[in-house]
Parts: C-alpha cells; sequence; structure tokens
RNA sequence: GCCCGCGUGGUGGAAUGGUAGACACAGGGGACUUAAAAUCCCCAGGCCGGAAGGCCGUGCCGGUUCGAGUCCGGCCGCGGGUACCA
C-alpha cells in the first residue's frame, strides 16, 4: 500500500497543472468570468500564515469557481512602495529598490509550494515604473477633470530631524528616532477631491449586499452624513461674523461661548498682535496630527476678550475662546459650547468657569436621576429624546425626538433669519503628498514663470534615481533624498520651456493599491487600462482580504474607480468595483517570554519551545495568549517550515479548519499535527479501497453511503458557497468517518470516494488529484465538474422533534416528515416522561413548529 | 475620546429565534504489539445520583418571547480602525 507522501504529490501535481496552463486566464465567450482577487501583500521579504489563509481562501473559491464552469481571474501582485524599504536602507544600507525585488523573489519562491491556482503571467510590483507611469497617467488625467489640487494641511515636524513623519513614527508625542517632541506644520499638498464623492459613495453602500454589514457601517459613519444649521455670531466690536456650523441648534440657547479652532483665520489674525495667543498656538501646535492624540488631549483654552451677540437674543453677549480640540477641517472650524448637553463643553467650561444653561429636563414625574449640570451632574445628552421636555421650545413647540427637536429649531433658526439648513460630510479630502523616496512620483514640474504645470505624458515614466551621480542614494541622512538629489530636479517647463524644478513629492501608496484590481485585467498594456479588457473582467467578483483595511483602501479604491471612470478608463459598471467582500481574520499564537537579568522580557521563538520550556536549556516559559503574529513577539510560525515538515496541503487545511474564516485563528503544533494525521488518514482510505480490501457489501450499506454522499455534497457546496470554510471541512471529517465504516461494496465506496476527493480539492488540491489519479477519474480534478447533489436524496422520511415543556426539552419523538400538528400534539402529548413533567397540570397552549419542535405550555 | 466587531466545555469552535457543545485538539479507558510508534474502538460541559433522572450552564445585570448563545437596553473585558503602517 502507498503511504502519504507530500513532498512528492505537490511537486507533481504542481508541475502538472504547470503544464496544461489550466490557470491561465484570457478572455473567452463560452463560459462566464469570475474574478476572485486577494488584497495583494507588502514584500516584506517573508510570507507569514496571515498570508497563507488569505490566499487560500482566495483559492478554495477560485477552485470551486473553475470546478463550476467558469472562466477564472486570479491574479497576484504586490503591493511594493512604503517606508519599510526606505527603513531598511537606513538601518543596514543598500537600496529601496534592491531590498524590495530582492524581497518580491523570496516571497514568490515561498507562495509557489502552497499550489494557488494563480496567473502568475499578470503578475505585477506597484514600484515597476511601466505601473507606476501609469498611475502618474492617471493622476494627469484626474487633475485636468479636476479631481486633484493643492491646498495646505498640518503633517508631524521633527524640529531635530527636520523631517515629516508619519503618524506610526511618533510615538507618545515625540519622534521615533531623535525624541524630540512632535509639532504639527503646515506644509502645501496635493488632494485628491473624494469628497465631491461624498453622497455617492455614502448612498452606494446600500447597494453593496455582498458586502459585511459591518464595514458597510464602518463606511457610513466615516462619510459622516449630518443635517445641521449653519449661521453666524456677530462680534461686538464689528469685526468679521464667527460662522458656526452645529448639528445641535435645538440646544442653541444654552450657549455659554463661541470657540475657534487655534488655525481658525480669525486666531491667526490676533496671533500677529498679541504675543500671548501667538504662544498659545504654538502650546496648541505640540504633538501628533492623529484623531485620537487630539481628542485624548488635555482640553486647553484661551480668552481672546472678544464677545460675540447671540442671534436669538443680542442682549446675551458670550466670549469667544480659542480651543485646542477644535479641529479646523471639520465644518467651519468654529463651534458654540453649550456644557448643559456637551460633556466636552461641560469639562471646558467647568475647567475655565464659564456658566452653564440647561435647555432640557427629564420628563414630568421621572424618577429624579436628574442632576442639573449647574450643581455638577453630567451633562444632560437626552439619551431617549421621548422622555424628555423640549422646555425652551422655539415657538413653545415640543418635541418627542431628538430629530424633530433638531428639526423644529432649524426651521425656527431659517423662519428668523437666523442662519440656514445645510447637510455636511464628515469625509475629508484625500491628502496624498509623502515627503519621502520610495514611492510613486507626483508628475508635475514648478516653474517659476508658469506656476506648477503638469508633466508631458510623453515624459511618462518620471522615474525615480536609482543613485545621485554614479553614488548610490544615502538612507542614513533625514529627510526625503529626492529634495537633496543633485539633478534629478532638473527639469524643463513643459508649457514655457524655461529651467524648472520637479515637484519631490512622491504619492501616498494608498494610491498605488486603490487601482491595481483593474490594472489586473491588462497588466502589460500602454494606457492604464484597456476598455474591452476591463469591461470584459471587471468587478471583482469576490475580494477578499483583512478587516484592517474595511475604510481607508476600500473607500480609496471606491473613489478611483468612480474617478476612472469619470476619466473613461473604467466602465459604469466599474463605478463600485467590489461586487462581493469577505474581511478574514488573523493567525495568532501564543507569545513565550522569560526575564533577562533585569527583568526585561525575551520572546522566544514557537520552535524553540516544547511543554512549556526552553528546549535549549530547560527553562520554564511564561506563556501569554494568543496574540496576531508579529516579529517583535516571536510568535510566528514561517509557512516555509510547515510546508517542509508536512506540506502546502496540511497549511492550507488547517487554516480553513478550526476557526470561521472572519474569526482569528490560533495556529497551534498539535492542529497543525492533527491535520497532517487527517490527510494521511484519507490517503489510507482511498488506498484501501483501490486495492479491494473492503468488507462485502449489503444493499442497505450502498444506499446508505449513497445518501451519506449526497448530503455531504450539498453541505460542503453551501458551506465553500458562503465562505463556511470550518463547516465545509467538519462536514469533510464526518463523511470520511462514515466512509471509513461503511460496509458498502467496493463499487460505492470508490463513488464515494471521488466525490470526497473533489469536495477537498478546492481546500488540498495536490491530495485531491492523487486520490482521484488513483480512484481512475478523468483527468485532472482540479478541470473536473463539481458534483451537484441529488434533493431526492436529501429528504428523511421521519423527523425526529424535541418536546419542551415550558421551554425545558423533556422528551424527543420520531414521526413522519409530513405528519399534521395535531397528530404531532397528540403524540407528545402522549410521552411519558412529558406527563411526568406535567404532573397532572393542564396544558394552556401547545406550540408545534413542523419539523422543529413542540412546546407544551402550562 | 470616537466608530466597528468579538466574548460558548480543559482548547479551537458548531448551532435559519426552536434538542447548546456538531467536527476537531488535548485528556481518560480499551484493542492490536514482546514493547513502542502508528492505527482502530469507546468515554467525556459542571454538580447530585449506582442508574433512571434531576438541577445549573453561552462574559455580567436586566428586558422582549411559548421558547434567547441568537433580538433589545445597560455594563465589563479583548481586538480592529481613527485619514502619513500596510
Amino acid at each position: 500500500m502507498s503511504r502519504y507522501s507530500a513532498a512528492e504529490i505537490e511537486k507533481k501535481w504542481q508541475k502538472a497543472w504547470d503544464e496544461a496552463g489550466i490557470f491561465r486566464a484570457t478572455r473567452t465567450k463560452d463560459k462566464p468570468k469570475y474574478y476572485v482577487l486577494e488584497m495583494f501583500p507588502y514584500p516584506s521579504g517573508r510570507i507569514h500564515m496571515g498570508h497563507v489563509r488569505n490566499y487560500t481562501m482566495g483559492d478554495v473559491i477560485a477552485r470551486y469557481k473553475l470546478s463550476t464552469g467558469h472562466n477564472v481571474l486570479h491574479p497576484m501582485g504586490w503591493d511594493a512602495f512604503g517606508m519599510p524599504a526606505e527603513n531598511a536602507a537606513m538601518a543596514s544600507g543598500g537600496h529601496p529598490k534592491d531590498w524590495t525585488y530582492g524581497n518580491i523573489t523570496d516571497m514568490r519562491g515561498q507562495m509557489k509550494p502552497l499550489g494557488l491556482s494563480i496567473d502568475w503571467s499578470r503578475e505585477f510590483a506597484t514600484c515597476d515604473p511601466e505601473y507606476y507611469g501609469q498611475q502618474q497617467a492617471l493622476f494627469l488625467d484626474f487633475l485636468e477633470k479636476g479631481l486633484v489640487y493643492r491646498k495646505n494641511a498640518v503633517v508631524n515636524w521633527d524640529p531635530v530631524d527636520m523631517t515629516v513623519l508619519a503618524n506610526e513614527q511618533v510615538i507618545d508625542g515625540k519622534g521615533w528616532r531623535s525624541g524630540a517632541e512632535v509639532e504639527r506644520r503646515e506644509l502645501t499638498q496635493w488632494f485628491f477631491k473624494i469628497s465631491d464623492f461624498s453622497e455617492d459613495l455614502l448612498d452606494a453602500l446600500q447597494n453593496l449586499d455582498d458586502w459585511p454589514a459591518k464595514v458597510r457601517l464602518m463606511q457610513e459613519n466615516w462619510i459622516g452624513r449630518s443635517r445641521g444649521l449653519q449661521f453666524s455670531f456677530e462680534r461686538t466690536d464689528g469685526g468679521d461674523p464667527i460662522e458656526v456650523y452645529t448639528t445641535r441648534p435645538d440646544t442653541l440657547r444654552g450657549a455659554s461661548f463661541v470657540g475657534i479652532s487655534p488655525d481658525h483665520p480669525l486666531a491667526r489674525e490676533l496671533a500677529e498682535q498679541n504675543p500671548d495667543v501667538a504662544a498659545f498656538r504654538a502650546e496648541c501646535s505640540k504633538g501628533g496630527t492623529t484623531e485620537e492624540a487630539l481628542e485624548k488631549a488635555p482640553k486647553l483654552g484661551f480668552d481672546t476678550g472678544l464677545k460675540v451677540r447671540h442671534p436669538l437674543n443680542p442682549d446675551w453677549e458670550l466670549p469667544v475662546w480659542i480651543a485646542n480640540f477644535i479641529l479646523m477641517d471639520y465644518g467651519t472650524g468654529a463651534i458654540f459650547g453649550c456644557p448643559a448637553h456637551d460633556q466636552r463643553d461641560l469639562d471646558f467650561c467647568r475647567k475655565y468657569e464659564l456658566p452653564v444653561i440647561s435647555v432640557y429636563v427629564p420628563a414630568m414625574g421621572e424618577e429624579g436621576t436628574f442632576i442639573p449640570p449647574e450643581e455638577g451632574g453630567p451633562a444632560y445628552v437626552p439619551p431617549k429624546p421621548e422622555t424628555v421636555r423640549y422646555v425652551n421650545g422655539f415657538a413653545g413647540e415640543e418635541a418627542q425626538t431628538a430629530t424633530q427637536a433638531i428639526d423644529a429649531a432649524i426651521a425656527f433658526c431659517e423662519e428668523n433669519g437666523v442662519g440656514k439648513g445645510v447637510t455636511k460630510f464628515r469625509l475629508r479630502d484625500w491628502g496624498l503628498s509623502r515627503q519621502r523616496y520610495w514611492g510613486c512620483p507626483i508628475p508635475v514640474v514648478h516653474c517659476d514663470a508658469c506656476g506648477v504645470v503638469p508633466e508631458k505624458k510623453e515624459n511618462l515614466p518620471i522615474e525615480l534615481p536609482y543613485d545621485e551621480d554614479g553614488t548610490p542614494i544615502d538612507f542614513s541622512i533625514p529627510g526625503n533624498p529626492l529634495d537633496r538629489h543633485p539633478s534629478w530636479r532638473d527639469c524643463t517647463c513643459p508649457s514655457c520651456g524655461a529651467k524648472a524644478r520637479r515637484e519631490t513629492d512622491t504619492m501616498d501608496t494608498f494610491v498605488d493599491s486603490s487601482w491595481y484590481y483593474a490594472r489586473f485585467t491588462a497588466p502589460r498594456a500602454t494606457t492604464p487600462t484597456v476598455m474591452e479588457e476591463a469591461t470584459y473582467w471587471m468587478n471583482v467578483d469576490q475580494y477578499i482580504g483583512g478587516i484592517e483595511h474595511a475604510i481607508l483602501h476600500l473607500l480609496y479604491s471606491r473613489f478611483f474607480a468612480r474617478a476612472m471612470n469619470i476619466c473613461g478608463h473604467l466602465p459604469d459598471k466599474a463605478r463600485e468595483p467590489f461586487d462581493a467582500l469577505f474581511t478574514q481574520g488573523m493567525v495568532t499564537h501564543e507569545i513565550y517570554q522569560t526575564k533577562d537579568a533585569k527583568g526585561r522580557p525575551v520572546y522566544h521563538l514557537p520552535e524553540e519551545v516544547e511543554d512549556g520550556k526552553l528546549k535549549a536549556t530547560g527553562e520554564a516559559v511564561e506563556i501569554i495568549p494568543s496574540a496576531k503574529m508579529s516579529k517583535s513577539k516571536k510568535n510566528v510560525v514561517d509557512p516555509v517550515n510547515i510546508i517542509g515538515d508536512f506540506g502546502a496541503d496540511t497549511a492550507r487545511w488547517f487554516v480553513l479548519s478550526d476557526s470561521p474564516p472572519e474569526r482569528d485563528v490560533e495556529w497551534t503544533a498539535a492542529g497543525a499535527e492533527a491535520a497532517y494525521k487527517h490527510l494521511a488518514r484519507v490517503h489510507r482510505i482511498v488506498s484501501e479501497i483501490t486495492t479491494g480490501e473492503t468488507e462485502a457489501a449489503t444493499p442497505e450499506a450502498d444506499e446508505e453511503l449513497l445518501r451519506e454522499m449526497h448530503k455531504a455534497i450539498d453541505d460542503v457546496t453551501k458551506g465553500v458557497e458562503s465562505f463556511g470554510f470550518n463547516a465545509a471541512i467538519a462536514k469533510l471529517y464526518a463523511f470520511t468517518n462514515t466512509l471509513a465504516k461503511s460496509q458498502a461494496g467496493t463499487d460505492a465506496k470508490a463513488a464515494a470516494a471521488r466525490s470526497l476527493a473533489q469536495l477537498m480539492s478546492p481546500m488540498t488540491p495536490h491530495l485531491a488529484e492523487e486520490l482521484w489519479q488513483m480512484l481512475g477519474g478523468e483527468g485532472l480534478v482540479a478541470n473536473a465538474p463539481w458534483p451537484e447533489a441529488d434533493p431526492a436524496l436529501l429528504v428523511e422520511d421521519t423527523v425526529t422533534l424535541p418536546i419542551q415543556v415550558n421551554g425545558k426539552r423533556r422528551a424527543e419523538i420520531t414521526v413522519p416528515k409530513d405528519m399534521d400538528k395535531a397528530e404531532v400534539e397528540k403524540a407528545a402529548l402522549a410521552e411519558e416522561a412529558v406527563q411526568r413533567s406535567l404532573d397532572g397540570a393542564q396544558p394552556k397552549k401547545v406550540i408545534v413548529v413542523p419539523g422543529r419542535i413542540v412546546n407544551v405550555v402550562v
């Protein structure tokens, strides 16, 4: 009998697939197309289990679709620009380009043994000039259509290294290398006008039925449509009025101050006259730019001494404060503070001793848990507006809900000439400028005479320089090497021909990943896309990736597809590029830790640990609960080792088996071994069938096995189609057990085993090919048509119903499938256990749910 | 801070509002073996009980329902995102 040798089998079948060319995608008319795509990897150097899980899931879908008669496109590429390449060059010399392409070669070599059904002929990296040159062409098209513009925006500034920092490079408000306190500084930056699409991007979410509801909800909140009142406060000194936007105009009578952002034009103007204001603005500019940092920073205020009049009563004068928690990017950069109904405003007013004026009180007769903010209670944000009265109602009206109160307030204000109701979005324009080397150069030129001039398309790609006049570019100096390159910036103005300077900012790497899915449809084209190909292959039928991309990457891609459509690079139907989305969980692992002499933690790789002890020294390790695999915690398992020990099929089987795909899966050595044992067992069982070592047949056993086979086909098919891979695998375990124990004849067993091989083929394609061949299957199982379940064999004649008394299970009865309700009720009440439980009491009601349950209510 | 998830045996998990714990791991018992490995069979949520059976049980508190792991409200804990990590 042959034994399961993963190494031999996998090599053999990968070669067979390669020679048959079955994964090469070409446009054909006779089959429906299916485009499955996994989020492409960043070439960090090693593939990790997260990649294995992601690509295995996509591969299951791709192979299943191939079996069900589809023309499948399943490509792979590299999201190859980004900071880690520059960091590597900074840390250990070398060039980002060499580092990146070396990593790609390594990772491709690690990925291929997985046996993925990828069309490698379409592979590209975003750092290929052929790719980013087309991206530059897109930029110029967007510019022409008014989808790109320049404005000032704040960045993290390291005052010691004199360089811009990414948010990730700001740690506790300090620069990661210099340790200097980070400041917010303004630079002129390029922006995509994604805000023009706010409404469309929001409304179109409703049609994305095959996206996870949580992702749609997150995007909805991110875009953030709000209805509010925009109005202005007149200044008592006659200066320019202060424009304010509020989503809570119903609390307008509770205003006790007006706050403006430190970046508000008025704050800037005051700073020029008053050094105290300038000092306060400088104080506010400390720290990083993230929303989290801004929101969590201690609330600081500065009284400008200016006063404004309340629009509903000019006798009420309110002070104007500069406050660090007001962002220039939101609304108008100015607010009115209503401490009675907003916790942040309340905290601010308590700190600076400003008055608290209440607009809402709890409903009459309600138990008194309400302590007015004036007396130290919390800000009263009506949690259930129906439980409160709108006492100081505009025009004496009462509102039952918060929405009604806000609408009434807007209507009242509009009638009285105080501002107007407006709809605003939280979504801000997408700043794409990066002051870094390893990214796509922005193809514009700065000319003293003509200003900012777009580069000519025939000059694309504007390629990154590899060296500085023969000397490799030095990354050990902080700052952007493009800025200090001796000659790269020099160019001629495309408009007037005079000497000019090239833009040295590069594009955000999110730009690269916002259109790669479209490029895969024509990866070698000399235009960004080819309409004929894009029209055939788009949309992506199934997109798969991590939940961490729920907002930015997916939103940017949705914007890009729309913008590309406007510029004629994508058909209308591809304005929404991903028909179905699946977000998978992470692969986690326990962390093994010991302490060094100074009590600092030392981490250990799983392969160095056995039975809770270090293999080398026998020292006990502390086991920290599972977390996302990361190099710093050393809780990583290298897929290459797993494939070497057990084979790719085992790795694939395991990452699919234990957890639902949308949840995290914990990698355990025991689990991987168990997966291997199971695959070896399947191989052994099939081997036994083919060598005729089976028991004598009985007709009942054949029939029983046939029914189980069709149930397995039905369950596994449903599992694969609904991303229930773990449930499908559980069913495959059960079916394997059934097959192993079956007393059916050899022919029936062989037929069941052929189905088993087919059902396993998307998950463990190499083993499935081997089994298929052993069982005399025709051709490649990868090409064989997917088995279909016979509905007639799925129905049972009888059904077992649990019987509850007052919701507690007391008995069960087995009855014919279509027995009528009254008879089921009679049979249920006749059960001894039911009578015992009733203890003589008369049932008040008997609920019979056909085919499900009986509940006797006393 | 804000937005979005998740929480079920010793472990990973299963369960269209309808028998909680499928399937698997680890564990216990047994078969085979000189022995071990491998393989095969059986047991297994907790408590009480010889058994039949009973009580408890899906992070915590409350609610809706004939019936809640599932729906609603309020907490606690963990994770993702927070616009320059990808």
